[in-house]
RNA sequence: GCCGAGAUGGCGGAAUCGGUAGACGCAGCGGAUUCAAAAUCCGCCGUAGAAAUACGUGAGGGUUCGAGUCCCUCUCUCGGCACCA
């Protein structure tokens, strides 16, 4: 056995066994139970991040370990390959897309190759790829067939100086990213799938994962956001016709209270005002600027115009007046909104900026409203009643919703209706790097889906993009067609699809990535059965892709593809973002230059304090930081490459794991990986000092009368270890504590001062269950070490240790002795001591004896196993 | 603004069901080894105090024999907000 640790060694040869033996293929076999182990694939952006590292590690610790308990293991990995930055580094680099990205997936399949995971490569996917999303524009047709996806106009970023859509993210402060023109909102035709369709079930299932967190099944109800409320009308006259302006609220109980209704800038009555009124025509314009994000709309100030239209409350026929808000959105529910400023925050604020008038219509304890603040007992629907509201007064909140709803609905001017919060998903992206959506617009015919036998409309790979709109719209060879129903010459459609469509079933293709026949087959009934059973990735995504996931697996089992499976994923692990220090210098204009950790010397005061920091290049000071997500904008990132380099995969691997728990935000620190190296080189050197003395058959039961007590004790804390190691993995998902466990356990072994043959024989058995539960973590240095050990066997076949029971007996055990709570000291009593006997060995004590002070204790509190609490 | 999390020594974190706060690691300090250093090994390491002891888990209140853990109020930090992925 080589004397030093040598990573780079053993990693290589590790890997290219586990590469000639295809230790990681997973073939379907109904002899085992099989567990579906998958890993959000990643964009390829480049290389790896840290970020990447911590989420396929932990899959892999899961990966493996289920592999040593039995299970037939999946573990697949693949490319979510289309998307923006492919575009941005095409109009940058001046490189196709496609290049772009199938060279950083040949690039991050290496790295990822390099850190050691158990990845069946031959079920690799990317999405930019004909044969994966062919099946994505087939489903297409089938749901445009069935009415799932239909076409409406959306809302869009415009930049009106590049002539092109942006994204949110490319909107800073109202401005394109790239032009830094005013942003402006325009409406285009969009295709939508009816999400809504599916928000009942979809709200519904969540109750069905228990293998989720709760946080996450939370954000999702409260996205899907159903609610029950009163949709209803105000009566108007415009122009001598009657109309009505509809409007949907979940505080009807306050009806009595509106003072005025606001309708969305695009809003017909709010274009019919514009049309004859310039001021408000000037308002309805300056509405349509600025971006579409929800949280830009929310933060905004809120602004108003009166239209001088006049609606009729439903019920008291009083005259009410249309105000355009700007604040209010044509997109979601009616594109109006009752507005009750007495008990609605947002309507008070308002009401008071434009001195519109407030009426109390409801009362906690009969309290009187004051017009000083809001307050927020104004909205409590627990505890308020309707006053000034008629017939009405008196009732709480649920009462009075029906009796308003029974009046409106005998005048025919409303009735309950659930509303939900989620929106039908615009799919539809004016972009070239994505899917294309597979449909023909005929001058006759309308838009026409593309037959199956014409599919795939395969993406152009050669082009040229410039940034201003996509090119296949400028591509004849691409758009111009025939009609497949008549025949006549019409044009294809040149937007792509959201990359969120690829990334909401490439899991199901992973089961069957070769079917060149169907978009998925019976390979997903094995894989999937129960749903996949460990599914991870960043909590970012816990609303978006994995309510797009749901819906679509409820999708394509309702077009009769996977059996009954209802819901994708099982177990869900959302892991916490890598951060790390942020350094930087402030430059004359006021920028921040920032300055990359690895670059900087920290200063520290005697007790480990950091006080200051310095640019290692000039010895000068720089300023600290917070600590931040690493990132490119903040350079604060560590490249894992680097890391890898310097001290294996291993190391990588460990520190990640050790350094926080997965769900939590983990912190770099240079130091505390050299430390997860420094345990790596120890357990090398005591398994080397061990195998240098022989190695021996590992302890038996017919050793058993030869143990010391030191060795019983030794022996008992190994078997704990094995069994807390497994809590921890499989249970638990809390690797750091697994690592700090067996860290413990080699602290003890250290201890151990015994170069007897039963000694020899505990050490040999100690080391090789290290050496498995290790494995899932460490790889390459426990296969290695196994082999020292256990020379010819493998890791693999060995399976998890067997917790021996008859080692973790105790005769004897500390209870902690408390008085009025607080800790006094212990007590040492036989295992099975009655209550009687604990009682009596308490108050015997020294510590009892002297805070009693003679006196008689008023209540004793045993807690089996823990403590005595003396209450004096 | 709305929804969801989080806050524990100098630092990352542990305490799994309300029961010994600070496991494990990092940093630091002291020692051994060394010509010396690195590496390694051993010991100390929440604050105050000579000690007994007191205080201590973001802030303030509460429940309990007992609260980091449960309840209420607040502060700050982070994730998401539908076209970043």
């Amino acid at each position: 056995m080589q004397e030093k640790y040598q990573p780079a060694d053993i990693e290589l040869a590790a890997q290219a066994r586990w590469q000639q033996t295809a230790a990681a293929r997973a073939v379907e076999d109904l002899s085992r139970p099989k567990y579906y182990c998958l890993s959000m694939f990643p964009y390829p952006s480049g290389k790896l991040h840290m970020g990447h590292v911590r989420n396929y590690t932990i899959g892999d610790v899961l990966a493996r370990f289920h592999r040593l308990r039995g299970y037939n293991v999946l573990q697949p990995m693949g490319w979510d390959a289309f998307g923006m930055p492919a575009e941005n580094a095409a109009i940058q680099n001046n490189v196709p897309p496609a290049q772009w990205t199938y060279a950083n997936i040949e690039y991050m399949k290496g790295q990822l190759q390099r850190l050691g995971f158990a990845i069946d490569w031959d079920r690799e996917i990317a999405t930019c790829k004909p044969d994966y999303y062919r099946w994505e524009q087939w489903l297409f047709t089938r749901l445009f067939e069935k009415g799932l996806i239909y076409k409406k106009l959306g809302t869009v970023n415009w930049d009106p100086i590049d002539q092109t859509v942006l994204a949110n993210e490319q909107v800073i402060d109202g401005r394109g990213w790239r032009s830094g023109a005013l942003i402006e909102k325009r409406e285009i035709p969009m295709y939508y799938m009816k999400i809504t369709a599916y928000a009942d079930e979809l709200l519904a299932s969540l109750d069905d994962l228990p293998g989720w967190p709760e946080q996450v099944r939370l954000m999702q109800k409260n996205w899907i956001g159903k609610s029950t409320g009163v949709r209803f009308a105000f009566p108007y006259e415009l122009d001598g016709k009657s109309d009505r302006l509809w409007v949907f609220t979940t505080r009807a109980d306050t009806i009595m209270g509106v003072t005025f209704v606001a309708v969305a800038a695009e809003h017909p009555l709010a274009t019919w005002a514009a049309a004859r009124n310039p001021e408000i025509a000037a308002f309805v314009e300056e509405c349509k600027k600025g971006g579409v994000a929800e949280a830009d709309l929310a933060t905004m100030e809120k602004k108003g115009i009166p239209t001088g239209i006049h609606v009729s409350h439903p019920l008291t026929g009083e005259q009410v007046e249309v105000w355009v808000g700007n604040y209010v959105l044509m997109g979601y529910g009616e594109g109006a909104v009752m507005a009750v400023p007495a008990h609605d925050e947002r309507d008070f604020a308002f009401a008071k900026k434009y001195g519109l008038p407030i009426k109390q219509v409801i009362a906690v304890d009969g309290q009187e409203f004051s017009l000083d603040g809001w307050q927020e007992w104004y909205a409590d629907k627990q505890n308020g009643v309707c006053v000034n509201s008629g017939k009405y007064d008196g009732l709480g909140y649920a009462a009075a919703i029906d009796a308003i709803a029974a009046d409106l609905g005998a005048r025919a001017l409303g009735e309950k209706k659930v509303q939900f919060r989620l929106r039908d998903w615009g799919i539809s992206r004016q972009r070239y790097w994505g899917c294309p959506i597979p449909i023909i617009h005929c001058a006759d015919c309308g838009d026409v889906p593309v037959p199956d036998n014409q599919l795939p409309v395969v993406l152009p790979e050669n082009v040229t993009i410039d940034g201003a709109g996509s090119p296949l719209a400028k591509m004849p060879e691409f758009f111009d067609t025939t009609c497949p129903k008549c025949g006549k010459p019409a044009r294809r459609e040149t937007d792509t699809m959201d990359t969120f469509v690829e990334s909401s079933w490439y899991f199901l293709r992973y089961c069957c990535p070769d079917n060149a026949e169907a978009m998925v087959d019976e390979r997903v009934q094995y894989w999937c059965k129960g749903g996949i059973d460990q599914y991870i990735g960043g909590i970012e995504h816990a609303i978006l892709h994995l309510l797009y996931s749901r819906f679509f697996t409820k999708l394509m089992r309702d077009v009769g593809l996977i059996g009954d499976l209802g819901e994708p994923f099982a177990n869900l692990l959302t892991q916490g973002m890598v951060v790390a220090p942020t350094f930087y210098r402030e430059e004359e204009n006021g920028k921040k230059q920032w300055i990359n950790p690895a670059d900087v010397n920290l200063e520290t005061d005697e007790r480990g304090r950091a006080v200051g920091a310095t640019l290692a290049a000039d010895g000068l000071p720089v300023v600290i930081g917070g600590t931040e997500k690493m990132s490119k904008s903040k350079n604060n990132g560590v490249d894992p490459q680097a890391l890898i380099d310097r001290y294996g995969a291993d190391t990588a691997r460990l520190f990640i794991m050790f350094a926080s728990p997965p769900d939590q935000s983990l912190e770099w620190s240079d130091a505390g990986v050299e430390g997860a190296f420094r345990f790596l080189k120890r357990v090398w050197k005591i398994v080397h000092d061990h195998v240098g003395a022989g190695i021996v058959p590992a302890f038996g039961a017919a050793q058993a009368g030869e143990l010391t007590p030191a060795l019983k004790a030794f022996r008992r804390q190994l078997h704990q270890t094995i069994g807390k190691v497994a809590d921890d993995y499989g249970r638990r998902k809390q690797f750091n504590t697994a690592i700090a466990a067996v860290m413990e356990l080699l602290n003890a072994y250290g201890k151990l001062d015994d170069a007897s043959p039963v000694a020899r024989a505990v050490r040999q058995e100690a080391l090789e269950a290290v050496a498995l539960l290790l494995w899932p973590i460490v790889p390459h240095i426990a296969e290695a070490l196994y082999g020292e050990l256990k020379p010819g066997c493998q890791v693999a076949a060995a399976g998890w240790p067997q917790v021996d029971e008859t080692a973790l007996t105790q005769d004897e055990i500390e209870l902690m002795l408390q008085v009025n709570g607080k800790l006094r000291g212990s007590l040492r009593v036989a295992a099975g001591a009655d209550r009687a006997t604990i009682e009596a060995a308490a108050l015997a004590s020294e510590a009892a004896q002297k805070q009693l002070a003679g006196q008689a204790p008023k209540k004793l509190i045993v807690v089996p196993g823990r403590l005595v609490n003396i209450v004096a």
